[in-house]
DNA sequence: ACGAGGATGCTCT
DNA sequence: GAGCATCCTCGTG
């Protein structure tokens, strides 16, 4: 199982994305144990993209993040992590990609426990069934003991980083429209595993959006 | 099987 | 003060 490196990231984000797919996050815990899971669920974010935190401080055209853009310094480091706190509550998992200079990252949202699941179960209580332990943004940083305290680190040593497995497991990647997002919920930069067990229920946003305006429009039919 | 509402803290207006 | 790349619990069917 060999670390993916530098030039993984240092490429087109929507190409990373896909990519990441069957491929191992690795926690190598203080006490030695071991936490593993294959990715089956991500997002691509970037700099010519108004779903984007960095959006504002990146000249949209080019993707270029502007030299008077306050923190995101580390955006144009590829193989780094981009982590953050939301809700007040859960971490989110970034890797940053792209090239020097340039904003993009992939949000981690989904894994497939491989090691360590007993750690996880532990971390988790309020997990009913395996799925309950990883499938989530939110949920699998819980379960891999990661918090803000990886944020701007290297994700391409121990302890995080990500590895190529000795043999992928055959998957069909399908995509949607991100989850949770308000602003261009059109485009289709969500990539998962197909029928995986452990891929995030949430509802793609731009869905989520059409169910809104059905529902209100039945409210208001409805006599008085 | 859903759906509504609450938790909770940081960032931006 | 609002909004947020979420999750959990407790209702009702």
């Amino acid at each position: 199982m060999r670390k993916l490196k530098a030039d993984f990231f240092d490429r087109p984000t929507l190409e990373v994305a896909p990519e990441l797919l069957g491929r191992y996050l690795v926690h190598e815990n203080v006490d030695g144990r071991r936490l593993v899971g294959s990715i089956v669920e991500t997002e691509a974010y970037t700099g010519d993209d108004p779903a984007f935190h960095a959006w504002g401080i990146v000249d949209a055209p080019t993707g270029l993040v502007k030299p008077t853009g306050r923190g995101y310094d580390l955006f144009g480091k590829p193989g780094h992590a981009y982590v953050y706190l939301i809700y007040g509550m859960y971490w989110m998992l970034n890797v940053i990609t792209e090239r020097e200079g340039v904003a993009g990252c992939v949000l981690i949202r989904g894994l497939e426990p491989v090691e360590g699941e007993s750690v996880m179960w532990a971390r988790r209580p309020a997990a009913r069934q395996p799925r309950d332990l990883t499938s989530g943004p939110g949920k699998l940083t819980q379960a891999m003991d990661i918090d803000g305290r990886f944020h701007r680190g290297s994700l391409l040593r121990a302890p995080l980083y990500f590895a190529e497995p000795d043999r992928i497991e055959p998957h069909a990647v399908a995509t949607s429209s991100r989850i949770g997002i308000t602003r261009a919920v059109e485009r289709q930069w969500r990539f998962f595993c197909e029928g995986n067990r452990f891929v995030s229920p949430g509802v793609p946003s731009d869905i989520a959006a059409d169910t809104r305006r059905r529902s209100r429009r039945s409210i208001r039919k409805r006599p008085s």
